[in-house]
DNA sequence: TCCGGGACCAACTGAACAGTTGCAATCCAA
DNA sequence: TTGGATTGCAACTGTTCAGTTGGTCCCGGA
C-alpha cells in the first residue's frame, strides 16, 4: 500500500522550502523567522511546510542537518597538516556566512547540558576528525587532542562569527581576510612547533 | 520647571527592569524575548519599559551597554602578560554565560557592515586594549597587534560560546574547564614564544 | 492647602503570527 | 476507467504580542 512513487514536484517543493528556510533562519533565527516569508520565498503554499516538516522548529532542524552534511562533505579531515586545515576551514566559513549564522542560532537555541537525540552522527564525525588530527601528529586521540581540535575550530570560526567585533577592533583592516588567515595560520604553526 | 529630583523608586524600577531584561534577552534573544515577561520578572508594569527605554530594541541596547561596561570595569588590560590575559578572560566569560549569550545575540542582530552610531566608546576601549597589548610586547599598536588581540579574544570566548560543540567534541571532558584553560594558555604561550 | 507634573498601572487595541481546514486537482494501481 | 490517496492551495482561526491609553497616586513647591 502507500504511495511508492511520490509526485515529481514533491522533491522540488521540499528543496525550495529548505533553501528559502536556510536564508530566512540564517537572517532572523528561529524566533525571528516568519513562516509566511519562507513560503513566499520558496513560491510555495505555507501549508506545505507543515506537510513536509511538521513545524517551524523541525524545519530548522532539517536546515541545520543539511548544512552540516554539506560542511563535512566539502572539508577534508585535518590529516597531516593542522595549519592547512585551519586555513581551509577559515576560508570555508568566511565564504559561507549563512552556515556560521545558523551554527550560532543553533548554539543559542539548544543550550541544554545534554546532547539532543539524533546527534550521534555529529559525535561520530567529530571523533573521526579527532582521530585524523591525532594521527597526523603521530599521537593517539585523547581529550587533549580533542581540545586542540576544538581550539583550531574556534580559531577558524571566530573571525566569521564576530565580524562586527572585528570591525570595532580592526577598523578597515577587518576587510583584509588574507592577512587574518595568514596571521592565524602563523599563530597555529608557532604554537604547534 | 523640570523635575530636579526624580522619584526615589524611579532608579530602582529602572534597575529592576534592566536586570530582568538581561536575563530574558540572554535566554531568548531580541526576537524571542517577551516584554510582558520582562515586566513580570521585574515586578513592574509593562508600560514602564516604554517610559524608561522607549522600545524593546532600545532596552536591549541598554542591556548590552551595561554588560560591556561591567566587563571592561572588571577585566584588566592585557598588559605585560598576554597569556595571563587570555586565562583571566576565559574565566570571566565562563562564569558569565549571560554576557556571552548577549554578545552572540547582538552579533547576530546587527550584521551590517558599518558601525552603528554610538559605538565610538567600544572602538576606544579596543584601541586601549590594543595599545596595552602592543606595549606589553615591546611593540607599537598596529593592525597586526590588533589581529592578535582579536585572536586572543576568540580563544577566550569560543569555549563559552560553543558549549554544545564542546560537549559533542569532548564528551564529559567538556566539563574540565581547568584543563581547557591550561591547554589554551599553553597554546598561546607557545605561539608567542 | 492646593496645584502641577512625573511615576505608575490595569485594561485595552490592532496587527502579526503559527498552525488548520475543506476542497480541487493530480496521479497511480488495478 | 475508476477509486483511493496524495499534493497543493486559499481562506480562515485563535492566540500572542508590542505598544497605547486614560486615569490614580504621590511628591514638592507655592
Amino acid at each position: 500500500m502507500g504511495a511508492m512513487a511520490p509526485k515529481v514536484s514533491t522533491a522540488a517543493t521540499r528543496a525550495a522550502l529548505l533553501e528559502a528556510a536556510r536564508e530566512e533562519f540564517a537572517s532572523y533565527g528561529v524566533a525571528g523567522a516568519r513562516v509566511d516569508r519562507i513560503a513566499e520565498r520558496a513560491g510555495v503554499n505555507k501549508e506545505r511546510i507543515y506537510g513536509h516538516f511538521g513545524s517551524k522548529e523541525k524545519l530548522f532542524d532539517a536546515v541545520i542537518a543539511e548544512a552540516l552534511d554539506d560542511l563535512t562533505a566539502r572539508i577534508a579531515l585535518p590529516g597531516t597538516d593542522p595549519v592547512d586545515y585551519v586555513a581551509r576551514l577559515t576560508d570555508y566559513y568566511r565564504t559561507h556566512p549563512d552556515l556560521v549564522r545558523l551554527l550560532m542560532w543553533e548554539a543559542l537555541n539548544y543550550r541544554g547540558q545534554d546532547l539532543l537525540p539524533g546527534q550521534e552522527d555529529r559525535v561520530g564525525r567529530c571523533a573521526r576528525k579527532n582521530a585524523s588530527l591525532a594521527g597526523g601528529m603521530g599521537r593517539t586521540p585523547s581529550a587533549e587532542t580533542g581540545r586542540l581540535l576544538f581550539t583550531l575550530t574556534g580559531l577558524a570560526l571566530f573571525p566569521s562569527m564576530m565580524t562586527q567585533l572585528a570591525r570595532i577592533m580592526l577598523g578597515d583592516a577587518a576587510d583584509d581576510h588574507d592577512a587574518m588567515r595568514e596571521q592565524v595560520s602563523a599563530f597555529v604553526a608557532a604554537a604547534l612547533k
